[in-house]
RNA sequence: GGGGAUGUGGCACAGCGGCAACUGCGGCGGACUGUAAAUCCGCUCCCUCUGGGUUCCUUGGUUCGAGUCCAAGCAUCCCCA
């Protein structure tokens, strides 16, 4: 495979003059990454309930997956058989996977630490003993082919105590190291990921750990939208990104994607977004709008003739599917009702960060965050 | 005409002497943030509501106490003529 000479650099194409927000691009194997961008959540490998073509449609340009959940259903093996994640399930756009921290650390009565790793029951699948280490993380994520890949980490919730946080950082440090070591693959880019709660004093040391120990093309920041309140979290993210993180690389704040979040997180200098919430929320019934969230199941839309958002150009609202039809659908249990719906949201933050990206490139992105935060939207998310 | 069965909250069902009454559906609302989630959680007889008032086809009875037992009536369903 010919690898692109600029494979995995960030071309930083404008900085906003007044906020930290900047707009570019990185490179993959598998097509340019504009920024800031969001990412929708495939963790299954798919996008639940969407075929390929209608997210590269709604205008993604890279996907999530999930190293864990991978790992457990088909299997790393199976899915390299199967010429790499790309091929098995149809998108040839670039893929981010995710290493499965998230959820190893979301259940810790089942987990514990051992000398080189973690071992931890698979509760959503058999509930079998797994043991795993940074270096068969690393060698999963090679398996499975993605561009880009996490680092193992660990991620405290909220409340935590800054003790506890701190060792997370350390944990998470040392697997940063030891997945920087044991990354081979060139085509794929490997992303440290900065924790540390939110204590400014671990967020900086988590980053300088990482940027000692391997030259990351790009940066995860974890742990936040774990239970904490937004000015909260704003407190350590905002000078995070803003004042310490290297301006050369992309800064994905990870499982965020509240839209309000978005648009001040990037004022602060965050590149990268994914979440679960536009799609979950989109097969529980809630549409994301120019009005805010929209509860579908609410009587209010038993005889709504208007489309979900009048400004919205996705198929649900371009195809003038009534919100009174979606209302019924949802209702019903219907699967359209959440595969329109999710089309729906994911173009809503698909749509945002293009607004996002033409607002920073023309230097007026304090104008933008402005107007955004005026909007009746703004509130309801 | 004869025989049998059943009547419980919007619907379907449970209940076999201590019940404002199980459960499901329906209805109303809420939550969802690197997906254990097309899931989960409230509320759903009335009121002046950490209490009170009226309920289980109707009427009467037995009992400290009846949706539950007895009697009569009314209604519905099934079988035989």
């Amino acid at each position: 495979m010919d690898l692109p000479e600029n494979l995995f650099k960030f071309d930083i194409i404008a900085n906003d003059p007044n906020t930290h927000a900047r707009c570019g691009v990185f490179h993959t194997a598998h097509g340019d990454i504009p920024t800031p961008i969001f990412m929708p959540v495939g963790t299954k490998a798919t996008v639940k309930g969407l075929m390929p073509f209608q997210i590269r449609d709604l205008g993604a340009k890279i996907i999530l997956n999930n190293t864990y959940h991978l790992a457990m259903r088909p299997g790393a093996d199976l899915v390299e058989e199967m010429g790499g994640v790309h091929e098995f399930m149809r998108w040839d756009g670039p893929i981010l996977t995710d290493s499965g921290g998230f959820q190893v650390f979301s259940h810790n009565e089942f987990m514990k630490l051992t000398n080189d790793g973690v071992r931890f029951r698979a509760v959503d699948y058999d509930g079998r003993w797994v043991s795993w280490t940074p270096e068969d993380n690393m060698a999963i994520a090679e398996k499975l082919g993605s561009d880009i890949c996490m680092q193992l980490d660990q991620c405290p919730g909220y409340p935590a105590t800054k003790d506890y946080v701190a060792r997370a950082v350390e944990l998470s440090s040392m697997w940063g190291e030891r997945c920087w070591n044991a990354h081979t693959r060139p085509d794929q880019a490997l992303f440290g990921i900065v924790q540390g709660g939110m204590h400014m004093d671990l967020r900086l040391r988590s980053l300088a750990h990482l940027e000692e120990c391997g030259d990351f093309p790009g940066y995860g920041i974890g742990g936040y939208s774990v239970g904490e309140d937004h000015e909260t979290m704003y407190e350590t993210l905002e000078p995070l990104v803003a004042e310490h993180m290297p301006k050369n690389k992309p800064r994905y704040l990870m499982g965020v994607g509240n839209p309000t979040t978005l648009v001040r997180a990037v004022a602060s200098g965050v590149d990268m977004f994914d979440c679960v919430l536009p799609t979950r929320t989109a097969r529980m019934g809630t549409a994301f709008s120019s009005e805010g969230r929209l509860n579908l199941k609410n009587a209010r839309f038993a005889h709504d003739h208007g489309v979900l958002d009048e400004r919205c150009d996705c198929p649900a609202c371009r195809g003038g599917f009534t919100r009174a039809y979606i209302h019924h659908l949802v209702r019903q249990k219907e699967m359209l009702g959440g595969i329109l719906l999710s089309q729906h949201n994911i173009r809503y933050l698909l749509a945002l960060m293009e607004r996002v990206r033409a607002a920073i490139a023309e230097g007026r992105y304090a104008e933008f965050y402005r107007d955004w935060m005026n909007s009746p939207a703004a509130n309801d998310f």
